[in-house]
DNA sequence: TCTGGGGTCCTAGGACCC
DNA sequence: TCTGGGGTCCTAGGACCC
């Protein structure tokens, strides 16, 4: 058996657990650059705000019902997020943090309990420890978990706790789950499963696997084995990244190389430091730009460029010099840029390298310094010490007009409660 | 004026090997 | 008229997830 626990809207929840002033009102997160709608809560769902929705497009809304808005602050529901996994870890010895918001448990040693009651003491403490309510589905399969947490989410009946244990029940609750609600099929292919009239969980169940699978593919096949109640998807420990992406949009315009520079090295200046904290090498990176792509009367203009370094490495010097050999060739011109970013491709583990006969290693990955950098920043904030390439004004960075305090992970944000 | 930022896996087809 | 039978690796593109 597995169990998925979920945090209900999780950004929101997060800012509530320091402003309780929030409870009961509408409350909406934002994208970066304050751009889209990415968390709401029930209250905001309810008035018809929905995920993804452009901030702009829904200022009449927002100032109707007086909806409270926050820009996103990562630092608060990184360390908010690290704080449910901790709480969770004692539920079981096996699990998959699957998102940010997400962590599947293992639940084959406590299969002679009652999950239910199990279900709720997971509920319970984490909204005692840190206030953020979760939802708890269990089922014999991922895909069945999931499910289930649907119901427990949406259905009151439930508490905030489904179990998808015998085949009988699970059949009828199946039934009552559009298809497009199931973990596996998002819009192409519950478009295409509707013209085949495959309409519910339950459809899909019953459906001829050949079929599927020679029409959609081998995913789709093994997502009806497992709607059926056999196990397909294992449960992953925490795996390195395959890739790893640092891109941004620009609250303004960029026109000019230097600026553009900057940006780009300061995306791969992070993207090397998440590189390191997974302890891998990269073979390659690739860098792009972009113009505006709603923007339909300026010039557009995108392109992007994978460059190998010369021997695999995790060096911030390298993958800065790399980036800026690239971003040379393809930028251009006269084009407005609204978007650039870095990705770090072809990642090995750093235990398992090859030296090389020709190559000096200590230049390549100066690791003493890697490692002095990321420390100092470490104990000192992000940037405290940085490549000048980088720059120091960020003049790229986009609007982020209302962040709340990081209450747990700067001294100078930390909460202060007045004794009356 | 204003439209996010990450990830994964699978498949088909081409180039190559013997 | 007729033109083998295996393989591997790589890439781009398309689907999905949060």
């Amino acid at each position: 058996m597995f169990a998925l626990v979920d945090c209900n809207n999780f950004y929101v929840s997060c800012e509530r657990v320091f402003n309780p002033l929030l409870d009961n009102k509408p409350v909406i997160v934002l994208s970066n650059n304050d751009g889209c709608i990415i968390a709401r809560s029930n209250e905001a769902k309810i008035l018809g705000f929905k995920m993804g929705d452009p901030l702009f497009q829904r200022k009449e809304l927002i100032r109707q019902h007086g909806v409270v808005v926050y820009s996103s602050n990562y630092h608060l529901y990184g360390d908010m997020s690290r704080r449910v996994i901790t709480l969770l870890k004692e539920f079981s010895p096996r699990y998959e943090i699957y998102s940010i918001d997400e962590m599947f448990l293992g639940l084959k040693e406590f299969e002679q309990w009652d999950l239910i009651e199990y279900g709720r003491k997971i509920k319970e403490r984490i909204a005692i420890g840190l206030k953020i309510p979760v939802s708890v589905g269990i089922g014999p399969t991922k895909t069945l978990a999931k499910l289930a947490n649907f119901y427990a989410k949406n259905d009151p009946a439930y508490a905030g706790v489904c179990t998808l244990e015998e085949p009988p029940k699970t059949l009828m609750l199946l039934k009552q789950i559009p298809i497009e609600k199931v973990w596996g099929v998002g819009r192409q292919w519950s478009d295409k499963l509707k013209q085949l009239d495959i309409l519910s969980a339950y459809d899909l169940a019953q459906a001829d696997s050949a079929m599927i699978k020679r029409k959609f593919s081998v995913v789709l096949a093994r997502t009806i084995l497992e709607l059926q109640g056999t196990s397909c998807i294992k449960l992953e420990s925490v795996m390195p990244r395959k890739n790893i992406m640092v891109s941004r949009s620009f609250g303004q315009p960029i026109i000019d190389f230097i600026h553009l520079r900057e940006a780009v090295a300061n995306f791969a200046t992070r993207a090397a430091e998440k590189l390191r904290n997974q302890k891998s090498y990269a073979c390659a990176m690739m860098i792009f730009i972009r113009t505006n792509s709603f923007n339909k009367t300026d010039k557009q203009y995108s392109n992007s460029i994978c460059l190998k370094f010369p021997k695999e490495t995790d060096n911030t010097m390298w993958i800065l010099k790399t980036a800026t050999q690239g971003l040379k060739l393809i930028f251009r011109k006269g084009v407005k840029y609204k978007k650039a970013g870095t990705m770090l491709i072809d990642i090995i583990s750093n235990q398992t390298v090859q030296a090389d006969l020709f190559i000096d290693d200590t230049k390549m990955n100066n690791k003493k310094l890697m490692d002095v950098i990321d420390a100092i920043n470490e104990k000192y904030g992000k940037d405290t010490i940085r490549f000048a390439i980088c720059g120091c004004k960020k003049t790229w960075s986009g609007r982020q007009q209302k962040v709340s305090p990081a209450y747990t992970t700067r001294w100078r944000d930390i909460l202060v409660v007045f004794a009356k």
